[in-house]
RNA sequence: GGAGAGGUGGCAGAGUGGUCGAAUGCGCGCGCUUGGAAAGCGCGUAUACCGCAAGGUAUCGGGGGUUCGAAUCCCCCCCUCUCCGCCA
């Protein structure tokens, strides 16, 4: 959400950044119901403060005396009238709220113009993509494969889109994250294992309600929603709670599985382990004091990339154009991992400044000494980093003409074995 | 899942219909005092919204209701604790 005020001063302003996001959002409309809600509450203010100066007077009054019964009678119609203008400025207040909710996040100066992902920028590209494997397949290609991640069993028992990972597999998986967390936390994230369930007030805090609940799984009865990614559950950590200054930055960092209905998304780019209903991902979380948070979001992406870099993958790094931002983000790096079979690349991780928005809807706020008032932090996160596609790009990339997969020296210490089989047994 | 008890400010804890945003204590901040500190004394110490301002309004787990007036009475929900049941 946006800052009211900041709105009703710059409306300009927000007008430009809707235009750079290249969404159709109606501002004047969001400004008419500000004006209006405005003027409704001066109206009720008014009639309650009459009824507390009213109870005031009547409280020093003997309870039957004649002035008392006359005051109880006037008071009843300004109490009827200040019910009745009560219940508009709720309903008003209501739809101004709902439509808040629909202002996207202003985009960061330094995000590139552009409306369709071929307009992202490219920041950097690292190792090389022309000697990886030549003769590399798509992983789904490889002998075996069905084997070690059996999508078959897994749609019997689930559906599609579930796969069992066994094996050799099901250990690189274990191996992957375990690295991943321990890098991590070499980094400085504390690592955290939170619910993967989580309610509707954390959803709409970071986003993903309303609009988005076809994205998730949502339990009955008790309508729980299970988790897109640890951002929903880490960020709501520190919901409705001031931190001290002198906190910031708080790091952490968390595994969980990740469950996506990715209703719609069917076709040539979801095959494998491009897309899955449930993934495994490590996810990092920074809450920072706003004058930190682009440095902050620049090391972020070092500490994602330093993961691939350990892995021996060849990546790239886009910056995200206004178009392709997303709603809630100031801006964006993603990180795509070079799958050499697929020979295309996949994105692995998204790193994100929410600056305000995120904390403004979860009330994150720290106390400031500058201004000794709570003011809000800045949240930012990214994948640290998502487990299948790190894996389809390692098979794919390190695939010996043996059949085997070369597992990383970085990962070998986690996974026990130089390499990975796919032969029975 | 059953039975019972509770949820008030940073913490503890009073408050059962009116002048209560809320006593008191602790904690914290500032000042006095002191060689310095402790103790003592004094003052201060929630958050949000509206308003140019003066100022106003809201909030006692959440929501609804009764009433001229609700922290206080009624209803629903959530959470915590104790006992029982079940259970990795």
């Amino acid at each position: 959400m946006l800052d009211p005020k900041f709105l009703r001063e710059s409306p300009e302003v927000v007008r430009a950044a809707i235009a750079k996001k290249h969404l159709t959002v109606d501002l004047d409309a969001v400004l008419a119901l500000d004006a209006a809600w405005r003027g409704q509450l001066q109206e009720v203010e008014v009639l309650r403060a009459q009824q507390k100066a009213a109870n005031t007077a009547m409280a020093a009054l003997p309870k039957g005396s004649p002035e008392f019964v006359a005051k109880v009678a006037e008071m009843k119609a300004v109490s009827a009238q200040a019910k009745e203008k009560d219940t508009a400025l709720k309903e008003t207040e209501e739809r101004w709220r709902q439509s808040m909710l629909t202002l996207p996040n202003l985009p960061h100066a330094t995000v590139p113009e552009g409306r369709t992902p071929e307009e992202n920028v490219t920041f950097s590209t690292h190792g090389d993509v022309a000697t990886v494997s030549p003769a590399a397949v798509p992983h789904w290609e490889i002998g075996g494969f069905d084997r070690l991640f059996d999508f078959a069993r897994g749609a019997k028992v689930t559906g599609a889109g579930f796969p069992f990972y066994v094996g050799d597999a099901a250990r690189l998986v274990r191996a992957l994250l375990h690295f991943f967390l321990d890098e991590n936390a070499r980094a400085g994230y504390t690592e955290v294992a939170p619910p993967i369930f989580v309610n509707a007030a954390s959803a709409t805090a970071t986003g993903q309600l309303p609009d988005k609940e076809g994205q998730m799984y949502e339990t009955t009865p008790d309508h729980l929603y299970a988790v897109p990614t640890a951002e929903v559950p880490l960020t709501n950590f520190f919901r409705d709670e001031i931190l001290a200054e002198e906190s910031l930055p708080v790091l952490r960092c968390a595994y969980t599985p990740c469950f996506r209905r990715e209703a719609g998304s069917y076709g040539k780019d979801v095959r494998g382990l491009n897309r899955l209903h449930q993934f495994d991902k490590v996810e990092l979380l920074k809450w920072v004091h706003p004058a930190t948070s682009y440095t902050e979001l620049d090391k972020l992406r070092d500490d994602a990339e330093r993961l691939l870099q350990k892995l021996g993958l060849p990546y790239r790094v886009l910056l995200m154009c206004g178009g392709d931002l997303g709603f809630a983000q100031s801006k964006k790096y993603d990180i795509e991992v070079w799958a050499a079979g697929q020979k295309r690349w996949l994105e692995v991780s998204s790193c994100s400044n929410f600056e305000a928005f995120q904390a403004r809807r979860a009330q994150i706020r720290y106390r400031s000494r500058e201004t000794g008032r709570p003011e809000l932090v800045h949240t930012l996160n990214g994948s640290g980093l998502a487990v299948p596609r790190v894996l389809a790009a390692l098979l794919e990339n390190n695939l010996q003409p043996d059949g085997r997969v070369k597992i990383p020296p970085a990962l070998v210490p986690f996974f026990g074995k130089e390499f990975l089989s796919f032969a029975p047994g």
